[in-house]
DNA sequence: TTATAACATTTGTCTGACAAATAGACTTCA
DNA sequence: TGAAGTCTATTTGTCAGACAAATGTTATAA
C-alpha cells in the first residue's frame, strides 16, 4: 500500500466479543472477538477493489469480462455479480450491455460522499436548516483558506463563474448551476481534498434544494453582487474579509430560501 | 416524502446529452438526455431502501425472507440478492443465515460516510497532513459552537472520557479510544448533524491511524491536561477559548504525531 | 439437569439456460 | 458512393433449480 492510511473493512466486528465462559467448570477465560467468516462474493469485490484502487485498472478502462473473471477466480457468476454490485454501489464501476461492454473503472466523485451523507442525514430527519447551518459555519473557513492559496487559473474559474450567473440570470435552473460552480471553486482554491469534498457535498444537497423551490429574480441580482465582492476580497488575498463577506451572502440566502 | 429534501437518485445521468441531430435534413434537434434503463435489481434496491428510510421496517427487525421476497417482488433469487448487496454496501442491512436469520435493517451511522471519505483520499493519494489540517480547522470551530449549545448530560460525557483517558495512560490502545471519546462528545454538543458526522469521520482516520503508529507516554499526559483545559473551557461557556485550546492541542498532536 | 443429536429454516454458492442490448461487419438499394 | 437497414457475435441481465453451510429449536439420551 503506497498511502498513508488503510481503508477501513467492513468486515470489522461490530458485536462485542462476548465471554463465552459461563460455565462454572475451571475453563478457560480467554475472550475472542467473534470470528466474521467472509463471503465468497465479498472477498472477489475486496480483490477487484484492490485492483482498481493501486491503479492496476486505470480510470475509463474496463474489468475484463464477467465470463474471464468468473474463469480466472474461480466463482460463480452469480458470486462474481454480487460482488459488482458492490463495487457499483461504492462507485468504483460502472456497467454497460453489448460488444465492448463491461464494468468501466471510474474513480468515484463527491456525489457518492453526497449520497452517503444525505442518506444519514435523510434518516435522522434532520432539518434543512442544519444543513444551512453547517455551510454557514464551513465556507467561511474555506474562503479565509483559499485568500491565501488560490492560483491565477483559479480566480480566472471564479470570473467564468460570475460571468455564467450573470448571463443566466433568467433562467433558474442555469443560474443555480452557475451559483454552484462560483461555489466548488473556491473549495477547490483551499488545496485542501477534504475541505473540498465536504463543503462541495454540502453545497449540492443545498443546491439541489434550491432548484427545486426556485429563487426569485430579486435573490439572483443580489446574489451576483455577493459573489462579485467575494470575488474581488481573494483578489486582493483578503482572507478576513472574504470570510466574511461569504458569511453575509449565505445568510441573506438563507432568508430568501426559507421564507 | 416526510422529510425536507430528497434522496439523490443513483440514475441520474452521467453523459453529457448529445447533439444528435448531424443529419444534414430539416430534423428536429430537441436535446433529450440519455434515457437511462434501470435493471430490475436497482428497482428493488429503491423499493426495499425506501421501505427502510420512511421507517416502514424500523432498526433491528428483519426484512421478510429472501423467499418471501421473491414471492412478493415477483423477480427471481440472483435479482434480489444483488439488490440486497447493494443495500447493505450502504450500511443500511446486515444478513446472517440460519433460522431467525435474514436482512437486519440498521441505521447507518458514520462509518460508511468515513469509508466514502477514506475511499475518495485514497484514490486521490490525499496525505495525512492534509487530513489532519481540515481537522485543525474543523475542530475549534465545533468547539466554539458547542460552549454555547452544550448539555449538562454532555458534559458528563466529557467528564467521563476525560476519565478513561486517565485511567487508561498505560494503554495506547484503550487511551486513543478514549482520546476519540472525548472529540466525539465535542462533535455531538454542537448540535449539529452534519458537522458531527464530518468531524467524526475525520476524527476515526486520524484515531486509526493514531493506534496504528502510536504515543509516547509524554504525549498521552499531555494530552490529558489539555483535554482537561478544553473542559474547563466548555463548562464556563467560553467558546473562544475553547477553540483556541482545542487548536492548541491539535497542533501539539500533530507534531507529535508526525515525528 | 445437562449434553447430544436430529431437524427445520435461512442464506451462500453453483450450474445452465435464455433474453436484451449493442458494436461492428455486411448487404441492399437508390 | 453512401445511406439505410440487416445480420451476427459479444456481453450483461434475468431466471429456475439444486445443493451446501450456518444456526436456532426441539427432541432425546445420559
Amino acid at each position: 500500500m503506497t498511502n498513508e492510511f488503510a481503508l477501513p473493512k467492513y468486515n470489522q466486528t461490530a458485536v462485542p466479543a462476548e465471554d463465552a465462559s459461563t460455565s462454572k467448570k475451571g475453563r478457560s477465560t480467554v475472550k475472542l472477538d467473534t470470528l466474521k467468516v467472509p463471503r465468497a462474493s465479498e472477498l472477489v469485490a475486496e480483490r477487484l477493489r484492490e485492483l482498481i484502487v493501486s491503479g492496476s485498472v486505470p480510470e475509463g478502462e474496463n474489468l475484463p469480462s464477467e465470463k474471464e473473471l468468473v474463469m480466472q477466480l474461480g466463482v460463480s457468476r452469480a458470486t462474481l455479480r454480487e460482488a459488482l454490485r458492490m463495487l457499483e454501489t461504492e462507485g468504483l464501476i460502472t456497467t454497460k450491455t453489448g460488444p465492448k461492454g463491461g464494468a468501466t473503472v471510474h474513480h468515484p466523485n463527491s456525489s457518492n460522499l453526497t449520497r452517503s451523507l444525505a442518506l444519514l442525514l435523510q434518516l435522522e430527519k434532520t432539518p434543512l436548516q442544519t444543513i444551512l447551518e453547517a455551510r454557514r459555519l464551513l465556507e467561511p473557513l474555506c474562503a479565509n483558506l483559499a485568500a491565501e492559496r488560490i492560483t491565477p487559473a483559479e480566480l480566472e474559474e471564479l470570473r467564468a463563474a460570475l460571468q455564467m450567473m450573470k448571463e443566466n440570470l433568467a433562467d433558474t435552473r442555469m443560474y443555480v448551476e452557475a451559483q454552484l460552480r462560483f461555489h466548488l471553486a473556491i473549495f477547490a482554491a483551499t488545496h485542501n481534498e477534504v475541505l473540498r469534498l465536504y463543503t462541495t457535498s454540502v453545497g449540492e444537497l443545498i443546491t439541489a434544494q434550491t432548484a427545486r423551490v426556485g429563487l426569485s429574480e430579486a435573490a439572483r441580482k443580489t446574489g451576483v453582487k455577493a459573489c462579485e465582492g467575494i470575488l474581488v476580497a481573494l483578489e486582493n488575498r483578503d482572507g478576513g474579509l472574504a470570510a466574511r463577506r461569504v458569511e453575509a451572502h449565505l445568510r441573506a440566502f438563507e432568508t430568501l430560501l426559507l421564507k
